[in-house]
DNA sequence: TAGTGGTCTAGACCACGGT
DNA sequence: CCGTGGTCTAGACCACTAG
């Protein structure tokens, strides 16, 4: 049981109880469609009140990854779906939590107009090749990341390096979809015979602030799934 | 002032504000980048407690409307966009508000399979044409709505008809995104001169007992902009 | 310092599902 | 009936922002 919470981290109690239920379900403690125990339950094992367990189980809800259902109980609904891919948050945990290696090449990294302009491609090793599942070009002003030209982005993430070098944390996207035809450099790195369409979500990434750290247009190999859920409102 | 919480409605409080709050901001009493009354003077106003009044803006907060700032305030953040396309929820909401006539035709409307299939060409009224936007393709499982198929759908809402004849609640839609070429139909449709791919968005609408409501795929024309937003947790 | 949102507690009553 | 999740209250302390 790594399962106790540290009143005095920090960090709030239903972030805490909330990364452990999803580590249970990540390890597959608790697996898909199964039931999970009451926040009565919850909160006697975690010493917390039922609002915060709740509170922690709302998050859950919000990201997909349970469901409750009134006079029954919380269920899990999905196992690592969900995690969708344009969660531009993670790509490397992402591939990392599929139990692959994550790959990524910078193909162009350059100066303009006071913006980083960084094309990265990225991927999954595989046995003796990679593969590549999406192609990246981010713009990112220099004005608030003074230096961040030096990095090497193939080996260091671009959003630990803004959090932890420059104290910016991006926090909300405004994208919009796309498809669009793929270019010599898709159907080269995709390895596409035929040339279907394909995804490209562009967006901006704010920080708390709302200064913009980010212009970044992601283009997506067919071979991602790009799912996603939602509720509706009564 | 229509702004008087009903204690006895059955319906939650923290939805009633919710639903205050989204008028005022509909009506332009709240404008983009205003501040809203702090939760201490909603709770009092309203004469609830701040927690509730916390739940009804956290609901706001969700669903893109208003944004909190520590030590600040909550701000109107976005007016009317945000409203996606793919919220499958109200086409027709979503047209008449942008003041707008929603068009649809029916292209097809047969039992196939225990199913029923039905093809609508969705769109807006123009001077004098109707520009198509959206192109949907249903199969409703008549098991679970028998004589559903008398419904003539160009006149009726399909979510409404499932709501009030059959009380079953469309909940939850799991959708997946694609891109696709568009066919002989949507070139006719949505009069394309040059053929750009088109985005697909296939999903299984389900209600509140998990029962699937709805097979549907919605082609959208290039002229809608497909924007979401989202938000990073760190 | 005063006001704001963020977290948490302790307790209550309700509506729903299954026994 | 009991156990579940859903809503709500009353009050507390904290962290952040601004004058």
């Amino acid at each position: 049981m790594s399962g106790r919470l540290n009143k005095n981290s920090g960090i709030p109690l239903y972030i805490q109880l909330k990364d452990i239920i999803t580590e249970r379900i990540k390890d597959g403690t608790y697996s898909t469609g199964e039931i999970l125990p009451s926040e009565t339950q919850l909160s006697l094992t975690y010493q917390i009140t039922r609002q915060t367990a709740r509170r922690a189980i709302s998050e859950l809800v919000k990201g997909g990854l349970i469901r409750t259902e009134h006079g029954k109980g919380s269920f899990v609904s999905i196992n690592e779906l969900n995690y969708s891919i344009w969660n531009f948050n993670g790509f490397t945990d992402y591939i990392l939590a599929l139990g692959k290696i994550p790959v990524t090449r910078v193909l162009e990294h350059e100066i303009d107009n006071d913006m980083l302009k960084l094309v990265r491609a990225r991927g999954v090793k595989e046995v003796n090749a990679v593969k590549y599942l999406t192609i990246d070009t981010s713009y990112i002003p220099l004005e608030l990341f003074p230096g961040i030209e030096n990095y090497d982005f193939s080996q260091n993430s671009l959003y630990s390096t803004m959090r932890r070098v420059y104290h910016r944390h991006p926090r909300r996207i405004e994208m919009s979809v796309h498809a669009v035809n793929p270019g010599q450099i898709e159907r080269d790195l995709f390895m596409l015979e035929h040339i279907p369409p394909l995804l490209q979500v562009s967006g901006e990434v704010f920080s708390e602030k709302s200064r913009l750290v980010e212009r970044v247009s992601v283009i997506y190999s067919p071979k991602l799934e790009f799912k996603m859920m939602t509720t509706i409102n009564p």
